[in-house]
RNA sequence: GCGCCCGUAGCUCAAUUGGAUAGAGCGUCUGGCUACGGACCAGAAGGUUUGGGGUUCAAAUCCCUACGGGCGUACCA
């Protein structure tokens, strides 16, 4: 990790000064960025790690105050409480931080010792339907997640597990029997997901019609679930017979199946592409929904599981409660097939740590799941992990597929990519070939896209407006990448006027304005910013220092003219610090799996 | 009923996990290029952090309580 000279020198101080303390050997002290109504570049909090050196806050800030006073990188200190702002001398700032940006970006992997092999499972989609915006929400989480884990140093697998059997699926596929009248993809010109979750849609209204004849027919049944009346209609009844077949290995209906998964999953690989996803290995559940089953009835000879009378098996959870984990005639639950799946994973990659992310309505079943693997005894189980998020809501309430109030991912990827590309036109249409505009505003589009699902904090339920939340001003990737488009306009035409800088004859004391100064104690904590992220599975806090530092960037930006700086020497030292910071960007877009265009 | 999560500016969200005067964006209102790109910048207004009690040097954060919302509580996935 990066720091500044006077603080490593800080914690030797310290250690010198407080021995009784016993300090441990990574003990360091938290560094913070002194707020902006304060006056200083750094703060000292002498209240978190007071306790640490068995001192008061306030003699602790005393004797730190002392020392920093002292400093010859420190230009000003100030106590107040037992916070300590620290004003740097400029030259200390820069040497510390921009003046080598390899090493500051290198400064935020992880030593080798604290790396990890993860595995880390997302999307997770069904068969029956296209992905809608929740997918995306969920596939956008679990790509910069990957991106954010192996950018501090750890090895990760990304791994999809697609739900392409059981009832559900059953659904679209009888409809497709019933009305498809043997449309493809390719007689109708519609994307394979699309084509089959159009009959998954007629499928529910065809349910929908027989309900209502069936709760006409017999006023007694009119306050019945629709679950519970399902297997009372005829279309229920041939549903269930498809189900049936289909374990039975019935050729006809393996074969629509293949069919139309075919469809399906070559419709889901676009969507993927698209969004820049390549996972190490899909599983499929009709190869992996028998797994399971001998792992229950081992655990049962063991006595973790126990035999109900009716024959179910259960385990016994405590304060979850009783899990049923085979049901009475003998056939998996969802939860059995989730032990055998983990097991395989295990077993096919032996990462050091499994992640799922899957919404948070599933918190009890993965805590559930977690409880299971360690009572089954396997020592791995500790290091499972359930990343919870919350839903996507539309301001006309929740999305529901069956009610076609979902918005769909390709539809949103091609209205965030038109928008981009009206607003690229409306600057460069005139001076730009087509096919530039179009490769910008698929970057800068879908960009726009993953940075808005992103700024949120995954657990949050949050909320999609259309009319408000697809926007390429204020908060937004298009800002941080803008940041990084200006930065691009000015290495051209340096390069233009031949104007270069080399990296160690920069004269860094030449930076003197406040907004350079800023810039570059944003840029310092950049390291400490992924790690944070990376440590707390996070990268909502990765999106607002990315924001910090490119809102820095277009402060300085204003003020302090770079091709007309006033001398040469004075050009060239911003110029690397620019530099500097579009590298900071670029790297940091790129580890939340966002491109950066060229120009925009 | 029980369990988990949430309630912060008009709106959407933050707050380094207990730290300074609760911050951003949008929206509203004022200003700003003969300039390296205005997808920008500067400023103003906007808050009893749902109400009430407690814990301590310090509470949006922890505890109790009332109210309001979400989710879960399947031999569904």
């Amino acid at each position: 990790m990066n720091s500044f000279q006077c603080l490593d020198e800080f914690t030797v101080f310290l250690r010198e000064e407080f021995p009784q303390a016993k300090l441990p050997e990574n003990w360091n002290i938290t560094l913070e960025k002194c707020p902006p109504n304060m006056n200083g570049d750094l703060t000292i909090n002498c209240f978190r790690f007071a306790k640490d050196l068995r001192c008061s806050p306030d003699k602790t800030a005393d004797k730190a105050l002392e020392f920093f006073r002292r400093h010859r990188d420190v230009a000003a200190a100030e106590k107040i409480k037992a916070f300590v702002n620290i004003t740097l001398a400029p030259g200390a700032v820069y040497r510390d931080s921009v003046a080598r940006p390899d090493s500051l970006l290198a400064a935020s992997r992880l030593p080798d010792t604290e790396t990890k092999r993860v595995l880390i499972e997302y999307s997770a989609p069904n068969t029956n339907k296209p992905q809608h915006l929740g997918h995306v929400r969920n596939n956008t989480l679990g790509m910069s997640l990957t991106a954010l884990l192996a950018r501090v140093g750890h090895d990760v697998i990304q791994i999809n597990l697609v739900n392409d059997r059981g009832i559900h699926i059953c659904k679209s596929m009888l409809a497709y029997a019933r009305f498809g009248n043997g449309v493809t993809p390719e007689s109708s010109g519609i994307k394979g997901d699309h084509l089959v979750g159009d009959f998954y849609v007629k499928y529910n209204s065809a349910l929908k019609e027989q309900l209502d004849e069936l709760r006409a027919a017999k006023p007694e049944l009119h306050n019945e679930s629709d679950e519970k009346l399902f297997l009372e209609t005829e279309i229920g009844q041939a549903t269930r017979k498809m189900l049936q077949d289909w374990e039975d290995g019935d050729e006809e209906v393996i074969a629509l199946w293949k069919k139309m998964n075919s469809w399906v999953l070559a419709g889901f690989d676009q969507t993927y592409k698209r969004m820049g996803i390549r996972f190490d290995h899909t599983y499929l559940e009709s190869e992996t929904y028998l797994l399971g089953k001998d792992i229950i009835a081992d655990g049962l000879a063991r006595g973790v599981f126990q035999r109900r009378e009716d024959g179910a098996v259960t385990i016994d959870l405590g304060k979850m409660g009783t899990k049923v984990v085979l049901r009475s005639d003998g056939t998996s639950v969802y939860i059995t097939q989730d032990i055998g799946t983990t097991l395989k994973k295990y077993s096919d990659y032996e990462p050091d740590e499994q992640i799922w992310v899957v919404g948070d309505e599933q918190i009890l079943h993965f805590k559930m799941l977690f409880e299971i693997m360690k009572k089954l005894g396997y020592p791995w189980a500790d290091d499972l992990h359930h990343l919870s998020y919350g839903m996507v809501n539309l301001p006309s309430g929740k999305m529901k597929s069956r009610e076609g109030t979902v918005v769909d991912a390709d539809d949103l990827f091609d209205e965030m990519v038109h928008l981009a590309g009206e607003a690229c036109k409306e600057r460069y249409g005139d001076s730009v070939s087509p096919d530039e505009i179009a490769g910008r505003a698929e970057i800068i589009g879908m960009g726009a896209l993953k940075f808005m699902l992103l700024k949120f904090n995954p657990k949050t339920t949050m909320l999609f407006d259309p009319e408000s939340s697809v926007k390429f001003e204020g908060d937004t990737g298009p800002y941080v990448q803008y940041a990084c488009a200006r930065i691009n306009s000015i290495e051209r035409k340096a390069a233009e006027r031949g104007l270069k800088f080399a990296t160690d004859a920069v004269n860094w004391e030449l930076l003197s304005a406040e907004e350079e100064k800023a810039l570059a104690v944003t840029a310092f904590f950049y390291p400490r910013a992924l790690q944070l992220a990376a440590e707390k599975m996070d990268c909502s806090t990765l999106v607002d220092y990315l924001l910090e530092l490119a809102k820095a960037f277009n402060r300085f930006y204003r003020e302090c003219p770079v091709l007309a700086a006033d001398s040469e020497e004075l050009a060239c030292a911003r110029m690397a610090l620019c530099h500097a910071i579009r590298e900071i960007l670029t790297d940091g877009l790129k580890t939340l799996t966002i491109q950066v265009p060229e120009a925009m």
